[in-house]
DNA sequence: AGAAGCGGTGCATTTGAAGCACCACTCAAG
DNA sequence: CTTGAGTGGTGCTTCAAATGCACCGCTTCT
């Protein structure tokens, strides 16, 4: 895919480049419309090319749907699911709730892709991933809600750090002491700009990274407070680690959602494991 | 389609059994499951099989859509709208609303299906027609509603009646003259069982059809009361012909129902007609 | 100027689908 | 019961359609 030149793309394919370049032109033809651009460097989509794949796109994971309910009317619990989702799912959740499903149904197998915010909703309109659970999505454009769970902002520090005694957190707290943030594209960093707006304080932060793990673990060398999601934090084994709410007057609480491409029809593997969440996440009735 | 055995099927397609039939027998191989019961007489699609063919129509129909749009881009407003509809419809309302919508669009075509409201919604769900307009629908499931508008029953008589006199029309004073009725698959008829009902009286028709027009010009040799719903009659130049609305308090207000099927995406030139259908009906807001 | 890309085309070649003849079987009618 | 007409399925041959190869004209970068 996206080869750029019917050469490479051809390559790719196992065919000579004359091969496919009748088979695109034929189809073109039969068609009635072109498809693509032809450049002096390659090919490109054009619109109708745009619109065309993603209805291939869409006609194949419908296939793919067909082959996985067939599957469960003859009996046999198989299929596939593949998920994306943001980092705090990878260490205690997400891990958890595949393997549960797995111990019922041995037969599906699963791909986990952890994807920021943006990457998962286009995971999702290519039909790459069925579901996604993310945090503080962005566009939600052809993002269907299955679920919604919220997650206020937790600060993580070392339990020798002065602000672990505290009875309640607030934001200044966090902000006068030396502090780490995630990168702008993730959603808790971008409730900290939120609140940072509001409040006209400023982040000031001694380090930035796009990997919670990688946070979570420097708390404890710089007595720092990081931030965090409690989805990502319940479970955590980590004994010189402390991880308490701010206060929901300083940070606007986030929501995790479980959600797929809208309108589409999932497979009976995905929608059973979207089921199977939403009950673990605490609601009894999603679709 | 449906020929029920692969020789008549191969001879539909001007095919040789034996190609078809290994044709049959290579997809069943790469899909991984059989799609036919293998009958002494024949061949039957089995579960899987329908789940497979109710996927190919809908994947068939959405190419379609993808055509539609990428002419639609390219400028040219072409395209084909398939409607099934109830009999009150072809006389008057809908040879006029296509007729409007061509002035604008001369190059969309149309295919007009009368059907009674259960064939009207299997057309949908097989993808045969893309809007449904329908009396009264019967299941409803997989019928996504884009529009409803009241129609109450009124009678159909000549004017030399004695009821044309009438300023209020009760359905007793109906069923007391002769009276012609729908047949029971019409949703006319469907209401009309309703209000007998309820009210513990008695259809005794003198006569049963399937036709409103011939039912409209019957009424007229024989001092006899028809019944039909407005959007039938508006516009009606017969000028013989009485027709008065029944009191809602003897007969339920039925409902002209525009619809979809589920979930599906329209072609641009369907869902435009579809839009200026709502127009037209009175209302504003439909998808 | 030259080389390395690119899409596109004419012609020979291959491969895979279709046609034909035939088998085994079921079923209904004689 | 026998028979004949229907069914799905298969080996072999035939043929057409898709592929591969060599090559063209073109742009772009060295």
């Amino acid at each position: 895919m996206r080869a750029g030149s019917i050469r490479k793309a051809a390559e790719d394919m196992n065919l000579t480049a004359s091969a496919l370049n009748r088979r695109i032109r034929r189809f073109e033809d039969e068609f009635g419309a072109e498809i693509f651009e032809r450049l002096p460097r390659g090919v490109r989509l054009n619109p109708a090319g745009e619109l065309l794949i993603q209805h291939f796109r869409g006609q194949v994971s419908d296939l793919e749907r067909v082959r996985s309910q067939v599957a469960d009317l003859s009996g046999v619990r198989r299929g596939h699911v593949s998920i994306a989702c943001s980092q705090a799912l990878q260490p205690y959740f997400l891990p958890d709730q595949i393997a549960r499903y797995r111990r019922d149904h041995p037969g599906v197998t699963f791909s986990v892709n952890v994807r920021d915010r943006a990457a998962a909703e286009r995971d999702l309109s290519t039909f790459s991933s069925d579901l996604a659970l993310v945090f503080e999505p962005v566009h939600m454009v052809e993002f269907e809600v299955l679920l919604s769970v919220p997650q206020p902002i937790h600060a993580v520090m070392s339990k020798s750090h002065p602000l672990a005694a505290k009875k309640e957190i607030r934001l200044r707290d966090c902000l006068e002491t030396p502090h780490i943030v995630p990168t702008p594209q993730l959603g808790v960093r971008h409730l900290l700009e939120i609140a940072v707006r509001e409040g006209s304080r400023q982040l000031n932060p001694i380090l930035e990274a796009d990997s919670f793990e990688f946070m979570r673990h420097y708390v404890k060398y710089e007595g720092a407070v990081g931030f965090q999601i409690p989805i990502g934090l319940e479970g955590s084994s980590d004994a010189g680690l402390v991880f308490k709410e701010i206060s929901r007057r300083d940070v606007p609480v986030g929501h995790l959602l479980l959600g797929q491409m809208k309108g589409r029809a999932l497979p009976v593997a995905s929608a059973r494991f979207a089921n199977q969440l939403a009950v673990h996440l605490g609601q009894r009735d999603a679709v």
